[in-house]
DNA sequence: GATGTTACAAATGTCGACAATCGACAATTA
DNA sequence: TAATTGTCGATTGTCGACATTTGTAACATC
């Protein structure tokens, strides 16, 4: 028997699934901005299907939190509020840091050294300066570890989590400011996770605390954009 | 101008929810088994619809994680499993922590009175050895601190991990064990709410606490019922 | 006897058309 | 003129029919 790890596994298909990575693909990079509505007629005559799989489509979108689906009025693409964020970061911050926990009890030679590899292009990432690639590698970072705790119900909910950032856009410049810091955060991570034995409850508490923090910064970035944008 | 709540506010309409809630009813009670196939054409028939609002209805089922959709195979209602169980109380156990710690830096003489009220009920509940009404209750305590954690993210993804709980049939009977020794956590819990200024650590912890006690009870529980029913 | 092939039936996927509903504007009335 | 009512266009909701795919079982082949 194989490993199903070992397996390609056909992502199958589905007309109205194509739409529905297209479609998450434009919110995702701002072709289409939040409150605009999806018109049925519109879309059909664009993808040349009809409006079956479009609905599907839209009601797959629903799911991962890209659409709002209103009846009788249509569906049309979440807005972003800074309430959204604001509640976002504390349960990621549970979540992640539970995930870590879990991760601490159970990762092998394997995880730690797929971590280390991962924090050692983090590194040169911001020896480079090359904010970009340290963006990339540092969700690498954190899509690991969580995966390493091997709680499929966790794993799910925090990419749904991490999917709903719709403001991934923003982040370039956010991180752009203190890159240096940020790592250090991460090497701190890694040390805890090397620990032998590792201290689960004190990984979960930085983990935790990272996240928290990196809020408290978002937030007030988000606030000079918002009054950069408002004059 | 009326008052807003004097008027029956028609819920969301459309034939596809009701439907989704029908057969989400006939799923939580148990009379559709997990693993069955929900035949398009069958329920065509029984509900008189056709097939387009059925769709929708798996899809909306689908996103409350009832059903599971496999393309070109069909929809099939969740099999709980052991692992979903296992994995559920963990990431329960922390959101659940989070709402009270959030509710505890807010909620006002309102929601402290309403926390004593349902604690009341179910001293009274237990006292009379009503099970029934004291998990009601039980459940409303929960939901109560969690919906005044003003979270609304946290709210929706705690009802969404309290509704996947299909095994809801088990608990009477799961809490019929110990009902004196599950309402003294909670009294433990009110009185950490009490204090002034509460302690907003102090009742995360004993909430997380609190569940994750009664995941390692339930698990244990439903070793012997799984031992019991196959002989 | 095991394996590969083909034909058929059943279920889902997709489509275009019709019906119901909503929003905006026009018509009516006090 | 302001408020209410009627009408129309636009959009979503629903339907039945057709297309495609999958599973199965009979059959042929090695």
């Amino acid at each position: 028997m194989l490993g199903k790890s070992q397996i390609a596994e056909i992502r199958p298909t589905g007309l109205g699934h194509q739409v529905a990575r297209a479609l998450a693909e434009a919110i995702l990079e701002g072709k289409i901005k939040g409150g605009d509505q999806l018109l049925e007629v519109e879309l059909q005559k664009h993808f040349g299907v009809s409006r079956s799989p479009l609905r599907e489509a839209f009601r797959e979108l629903e799911k991962q939190g890209l659409v709002v689906i209103v009846p009788r009025k249509g569906t049309f693409v979440k807005r972003i509020t800074r309430q959204d964020i604001e509640e976002n970061f504390p349960v990621r911050a549970e979540l992640e840091g539970l995930a870590a926990r879990l991760a601490a009890s159970r990762l092998g030679a394997a995880g730690l050294e797929k971590l280390e590899a991962l924090l050692g292009e983090m590194k040169a990432a911001v020896a480079r300066g090359d904010t970009k690639t340290y963006y990339s590698r540092h969700l690498q970072f954190h899509e690991t570890f969580i995966a390493l705790s091997g709680n499929e119900l966790l794993i799910g909910l925090l990419e749904h989590l991490r999917m709903q950032n719709l403001w991934h856009r923003f982040a370039y410049q956010y991180y752009q400011e203190d890159l240096e810091k940020a790592f250090h955060v991460h090497r701190e991570i890694m040390n805890l996770f090397k620990a032998s034995p590792p201290d689960p409850a004190a990984v979960a508490a930085k983990v935790t605390e990272h996240i928290n923090v990196a809020r408290e910064r978002f937030l007030s970035y988000l606030t000079d954009y918002e009054r950069q944008a408002q004059p």
